[in-house]
DNA sequence: ATGAAAGCGCTAACAA
DNA sequence: TTGTTAGCGCTTTCAT
């Protein structure tokens, strides 16, 4: 019988050390680098090696106790922006720091996220990045500190980028962002241009990302002693087409407000268009402001004032916190600030 | 001496064949699935393995030769919209066949994408999939031919995802959208609402795909009979600040138009704005038109006449096309099309 | 139904 | 400087 149809299967060591003429532990030796191999030797290794254009099974490298080391990470979506520059801090750290990088989007489905992270644990991942906002249910903590129980113990960290923290003792660690101080300082903000009734277009209600901003909503009118009309709180998800449907429902309900705070930029860039739909100017008619400050958000017409988060930053942040140390159990909580970038969305009412 | 501190290193198949009082090869049966194992071992082995939180090392697997299958992808920047499509379906394709999933943003780096290649050989990769598009130069193609054969001859395929094709014969797939037809089509419209000044906001000079939606501007033109101007013709990147750098430029220097093409839609929103900026109306003043159709097209304003791509189906087809197929050394070329979206960005010149 | 032994591709300790 | 041998953690014959 013939050779596998689909290539020749690709050389073992074994192949290089026969051609060579040496054994397996000189070719191991010569590629290895740093040893002493007689540089006669050498040359005929590695022109068996090119000649076979050999590369070593990484895979057995690992069980040798060599591998490449290994980070995982987990989002719902690449696709939003704010996760899409999560992902490109973790992917440029860990491969700065000499990591291959493995991906998983779970498109929000729990268990999906509960297999993967199985698999990484199967893999040896070194760190296991979970990036975005979640519920903060008993369940979520019960299950998320089940995986890093035992990712811990396999020796490997699990870490939480934006997403909610667990109980104390937890082997996490926890990089998250002021989402509340954020929408905080972003409501202070439209409140001192005199806006009284300001439309809140919020995400999922139990999610934590959402949960923060709409806290800070509320924190900002408590300080100001302006009541917030339940009324305003609108709930849908962080799309652009939530913001545009949210939207038109509120001006379809003839809900009452001089200004609207969208929960991403995404929502703000769906709800401004249902504004212009409706004939309506920003910031003449009414004011808008959005949140995370997406590199979009300087090309809405107006320009967005919204709350940057540094996002890219973070992502790196995740990854060299989790490769930074030893899998002890001590948990860690660290928190960015962000701040608002004030645009032509939001202007003062007369 | 005791344990390493940082947790209990992680338990084998024999640790688990200890505590269960059986061999190792019983473990690895009963883990196995559909193998004749009493009911009553089976039971004791589950049980260890759940008190010792045992899952199988997969790099061992894939050694012994069952492992997890695996599929890298390599793009220039995750957050890139379009990218971000394409990796989206790339991702979630794999997924659904069962393969894990490997990323690297090469920043544009040739010599990182190389590196890169050479780690997913020594992974044993299934496939390798290059995102996005290239200068296509001779270097170009002699050293991607290179990565094609050698991953060929590792078994594993190499597939160009609107990435310029090969010469023939090279072991590569390549799946292809229509750069040019789009343009063209696009082009043709604007053309037929009167403009005959159009400026081309276009990105680098060698860049496959922007070179392809220059071609389609220029054959539109000469199919229209109409002379289109060199100095109307610019050069950038695909980033939302090139437009904006390059539109600025195009005011300044006083250029005569009526419309602008831009080779991208973020390339047309950094171009908008920079409109906006000079108290340009669009469309009144000026058309515009992008290229890509990503999301958040619809809500610049005025809504963004522009192209769809089918990015997410691409990266799917690429990783269904990829897997599909033994590593044979045929060759393989897909071209996915296009659709003009028109929405209100450009209008008829009076 | 189960265990012992060989082997996957590699590295490393030990000899020579 | 180099080869031999024994692992790494797992699967899979081959016996029993």
């Amino acid at each position: 019988m013939t050779r596998k149809s689909g290539g020749a299967s690709r050389s073992t060591i074994r192949d290089v050390a026969l051609r060579a003429g040496v054994s397996a532990s000189t070719v191991s030796r010569v590629l290895g680098g740093a040893y002493p191999v007689s540089s006669a030797t050498r040359t005929r290794v590695m022109r068996a090696v090119r000649d076979l254009d050999y590369v070593a099974d990484a895979r057995a490298k690992a069980v040798a106790g060599v591998g490449t080391p290994t980070l995982a990470f987990v989002l719902e979506d690449i696709t939003g922006p704010s996760f899409a520059h999560m992902a490109h801090g973790v992917e440029r750290e860990a491969t700065r720091l000499g990591h291959l990088c493995l991906v998983c989007s779970t498109e929000g489905d729990v268990q999906h996220e509960l297999d993967f992270v199985e698999m990484m644990r199967a893999q040896r991942a070194a760190a296991v990045i979970l990036v975005g906002g979640s519920a903060d249910t008993p369940e979520y903590r019960e299950r998320t500190r089940r995986m890093a129980d035992s990712l811990a113990s396999a020796g490997s960290r699990l870490v939480l980028c934006g997403r909610p923290p667990l109980g104390p003792g937890a082997p996490v660690t926890v990089i998250e962002y002021d989402n509340e101080g954020g929408a905080y300082a972003l409501v202070a903000h439209v409140l001192a241009q005199g806006h009284r009734r300001i439309l809140f277009l919020g995400g999922k209600p139990d999610h934590t990302t959402a949960l923060g901003r709409e806290r800070g909503y509320l924190a900002a009118h408590r300080a100001r002693g302006v009541d917030a009309d339940p009324a305003l709180l609108l709930h849908g998800d962080f799309t652009r087409d939530s913001g545009h449907r949210l939207m038109r429902q509120a001006l379809a309900a003839e809900l009452e407000f001089t200004a609207v705070v969208a929960a991403t930029d995404m929502v703000a860039a769906g709800a401004l268009t249902a504004l212009h739909e409706a004939g309506l100017n920003v910031p003449g008619d009414v004011s808008l402001a959005g949140y995370d400050d997406i590199p979009f958000a300087r090309d809405l017409h107006p320009a967005l004032t919204t709350v940057h988060v540094p996002y890219e930053e973070l992502g790196r942040l995740a990854v060299r916190t989790a490769l930074g140390r030893t899998a002890e159990t001590r948990a860690e909580h660290l928190l960015l600030g962000t701040h608002v970038v004030v645009r032509d969305s939001v202007r003062a009412v007369e």
